[in-house]
DNA sequence: TAACTATGTCGTATGTTTGCGTTATACTAC
DNA sequence: GTAGTATAACGCAAACATACGACATAGTTA
């Protein structure tokens, strides 16, 4: 980690970086939005309504469970991904948290 | 750009996945904290508050200005970095929309 | 003019992300 | 057992991000 000084800000601007961090490319939000929609969140379902390899949707699926936004749970056969709604709950709040103190606290500034 | 695909997606998730990466970094979050809470927003300040050289400082107010979050005017010597609040109040309200959308259209996954 | 100060730009080193082909794993059906 | 299907893991190449020192630019002051 010698290329990241990211440690040695605080802890709440760490959260907000990774939380964008994982909304930062369009196909994980896009995997987010396919998921809210549709009921049957098979893997193979969603590399198919994406314009990626079913590889690629793979690594974007994992990270979004790294970041516990989602979890899949084996179903025989397939994989089922849903949203996990109590961590995206709190995720949305931290994200807004943050957008809106900046809005508040934003004193017009003497320029 | 033979290692992206990012065009391929529609307007929304790109924009939405566009201002999700200027807050992916740490700096970016503090700088921006820093700006909504000071007044006298001079760009050696900010990299003076920050962990950072001034060169990288220098590097991440540039993507925020890319971004259209902030603006900079320059004032004699020093240069005076405020943040835009029309396009802010655009950007969170973005975001904001994305994740609502997602929370209420979560229909319970079948699982 | 020259010296000083504040800021931005360039080049470089390193680390991380993206994307996919190939291979491995695991379950189903026969 | 074998054949077929669905998904994950491995490994590689290209692109992008992070961080900084050194140089360039532009205003200020003497």
């Amino acid at each position: 980690m010698a290329y990241t000084k990211s440690t040695e800000f605080n802890l709440e601007q760490q959260e907000v970086a990774q939380l964008a961090k994982v909304l930062s490319h369009p196909a994980r939000v896009a995997i987010l939005q396919h998921l809210a929609q549709v009921k049957t969140c098979i893997s193979g379902d969603i590399s198919n309504a994406l314009p990626l390899s079913r590889t690629t949707v793979s690594q974007h699926l994992q990270e979004l469970k790294n970041a516990g936004l989602i979890q899949g749970e084996i179903d025989g056969l397939t994989v089922c991904y849903c949203i996990n709604q109590e961590k995206f709950d709190a995720a949305t709040q931290s994200l807004g948290n943050f957008l809106n103190n900046i809005q508040s606290s934003c004193s017009s500034c003497g320029c």
